[in-house]
DNA sequence: CGGTCTCTTGAGCAGAGTCAATGAACGTGG
DNA sequence: CCACGTTCATTGACTCTGCTCAAGAGACCG
């Protein structure tokens, strides 16, 4: 925990979207936090926590969870690199959920207090986090359709989707494909799977020459097709127009 | 469409759970807003649409959904009277769902600017609604883990329990049960069931004898039995300490 | 009184789960 | 440097939950 890292690239994150004043961006980088490193599966927040702070995914990824009376788990989000993690939860007194680190993770820990006053008193701030809380939530809807309505193939397809936008957007695609570092039972935790099922589907999508799989790493010598397979409209990511428009035409790693 | 009822009960509303002051409430109540009212299935939004005002439920029943490629439906949210349909998307420019009525329904429809005006220029209200919005995103995520990781029965019941509490706080649970307004088909929609499976569920839950039904009314015998049989805590509807003490002492309808 | 919508129930099927075993990759301690 | 334990990926055989198809019965409406 070291307060080195300043807040400056949250500012960034936050002016992407919409117009953030100096003085705003001041405020910003003024607000107390502390800088946290966690390894795989370290916890963030504990389902049922009073979360004091608001953290933001420096490095690595994390993930949103509940379990379920079986044991089961689902996994309810995925946070990347300039995610937040806690929104959900600023204005709400208790974390329905569980917050974990799903690689090594750095992350911003923002005492949340003085972000909720920072938020009210500065309407350019309050508009931009209402704008990330709002795609935060509208990705759960769509993973909601997903588990609800899709078959598994599909499912799994549009995850691959999701994150191939995603990942590129958080600066992580390097140009044909991209790392996607979740486990086979994590994403099947993710999609309503079980893991062996994950493997399967994964072999069947490879099989149909959507998808090229090195370890952890993805690729699709047919992203648009990719894209058809898996109905997948990426308006529920309310990416910036450039970038969706760079995304489409396949400048990045569509063949 | 009539500006008749005003917007007291959205500034009710907002005050349940917010200190807003005199003049807030002024503020809410001369926004401007229309009165309509719909028959059940009557168009909202539309998915895609880019909505020009943000409504608020005064009765009826509305509801979420997008619709897959394979022709299927997933209803994402279903929402009550006092509940705001349009809080996703205030901050987003286009609707990545639907919005249409579950029965008929009269809503007052708020002009969004001037309500995305009104919340960032009054800090206690811009509180009061991403509060409101944050229970939203909450119930849209334990949907996720309802869909994902339960199974058919205790789905079903998972469902009836949040409505049971939500009919309540909404003013509509009578006393020894509620009206649930959704047809079996749409019921299946919102947990990624069939309506002849969530039939045969209903079934087996009046057999084991957690629940009564006399049409879409629903009634248990032993409440606390549902809730433990479909896996439901209320922590997620961040209902308000004295109206959940209420509920679970079963004041209102558990035997 | 016919048409439509919803609820109900049966019979058979299949998509995804369970159980189980194997192998690869990696880290760790001797 | 190697033996071992752990985690993850992979594959097969079998099971079962929930789906599909189909048909009938009320209820309501024009």
């Amino acid at each position: 925990m070291s307060p080195s890292p300043g807040l400056e690239i949250v500012a960034e994150k936050l002016a992407r979207r919409t117009d953030i004043t100096q003085h705003d961006r001041a405020a910003i980088i003024a607000l107390p936090h502390t800088i946290s490193r966690l390894r795989p599966s370290g916890k963030l927040i504990g389902e049922g926590a009073h979360p004091s702070h608001c953290s933001f995914i420096l490095s690595g990824f994390a993930f949103r969870d509940k379990i379920v009376r079986s044991g089961a788990r689902q996994i309810t989000a995925v946070m990347l690199p300039g995610d937040f993690v806690d929104l959900p939860h600023l204005f709400l007194g208790i974390a329905d959920q569980g917050v974990h680190a799903m690689t090594d993770l750095v992350a911003a820990c923002i005492e949340a207090e003085p972000l909720r006053r920072l938020a009210l008193d500065h309407p350019a701030v309050a508009r931009a986090l209402w704008v990330e809380a709002s795609i935060d939530a509208a990705i759960n809807r769509e993973w909601i359709v997903n588990v609800g309505r899709r078959e598994a193939i599909v499912r799994v397809a549009h995850l691959l989707c999701e994150f191939a936008l995603r990942t590129a957007r958080a600066g992580l695609s390097g140009g044909d494909g991209f790392e996607l570092p979740m486990t086979q039972e994590q994403m099947g935790d993710a999609v309503g799977l079980t893991a062996v099922h994950v493997n399967r589907v994964l072999r069947a999508l490879t099989e149909m020459g959507l998808l090229k799989r090195e370890g952890r790493f993805y690729r699709s010598a047919d992203w648009k097709r990719l894209q058809d397979f898996a109905d997948f409209s990426p308006v529920y990511l309310y990416m910036e127009h450039a970038e969706l428009a760079a995304r489409q035409q396949g400048s990045r790693w569509a063949a």
